[in-house]
RNA sequence: GGCACUAGUCAG
């Protein structure tokens, strides 16, 4: 059945769910019963490409086979419904599942991801706490998705918050954390406090990537740095100009 | 018991 699955997610990412849904139908045929993974790829790649309808009827079909969903499974509709800004239905539909499906960081950092995009912060910290009321811990990722968020939204003090407080939580901050800072300094003109955080990068041993560099650079070019622009000017020098 | 493994999160 693993077999079938690189199948089913190769076509569903290549834009064919028609034919990935038809596989699903061959196996049935073919008294090759479709499991939790297939199901939940072929459901994923229905929400992707906007068959919400063959999506929840896909997930009918599953649980009236007797194949309960499990985290990803709830994870991809939660994550479809957030997306289209159906927050509320997604937060519906763990309350419908919660006890019976044990659900992860991802499930909830996907609803979390919904009310980022909503704007909706103190929605999105909420369900960080929720994260950790329900023992599980947030990761990087999470981080990262509110840092950028609040970020964007010239909320640089909340950024800077949750930027401290990974270390404090057992977190790493990783090379996307790192820019995602740095982007939000630079924005708004905080100079020093970029360049402290470039220093701190670099004595964790983290070799700032080149989209952080360019980001500085411009932003030190801008204030007249040279020292910093030199600084960075190397860095970018010893990576080779790379163009990620 | 450990490792690996086919699906999910704005890291576009």
């Amino acid at each position: 059945s693993r077999e079938y699955n690189m199948i089913i997610d190769r076509l569903c990412k290549d834009g064919l769910v028609d034919d990935a849904l038809n596989i699903i139908v061959g196996m049935t045929s073919r008294g090759i019963c479709a499991d939790v993974v297939n199901y939940t790829t072929l459901i994923d790649g229905l929400c992707k490409h906007g068959k919400w309808k063959e999506a929840t009827a896909m997930l009918r079909e599953m649980v009236d086979s007797d194949i309960s969903p499990n985290a990803h499974t709830i994870t991809v509709l939660v994550s479809a419904l957030s997306k289209q800004g159906r927050t509320k239905e997604a937060e519906e539909l763990l309350e419908v599942v919660e006890g019976h499906v044990d659900l992860d960081v991802v499930t909830y950092n996907s609803i979390m991801v919904g009310y980022c995009l909503q704007g909706r912060m103190d929605e999105a910290m909420r369900l960080l706490n929720a994260m950790v009321d329900r023992d599980l811990q947030p990761d990087s990722y999470c981080y990262n998705v509110l840092i950028k968020r609040y970020s964007e939204n010239m909320k640089l003090d909340e950024a800077m918050h949750l930027f401290r407080e990974m270390p404090l939580l057992g977190l790493k901050r990783n090379i996307f954390t790192f820019r995602t800072i740095l982007q939000g300094l630079v924005q708004i003109g905080r100079y020093t406090a970029a360049r402290e955080i470039l220093n701190e990068m670099q004595a964790s041993g983290q070799v700032p990537d080149s989209k952080s560099c360019r980001l500085l650079l411009k932003g030190f070019c801008k204030t007249g740095n040279t020292s910093m622009v030199v600084r960075l000017f190397r860095i970018l020098e010893e990576e080779g100009f790379k163009s990620d």
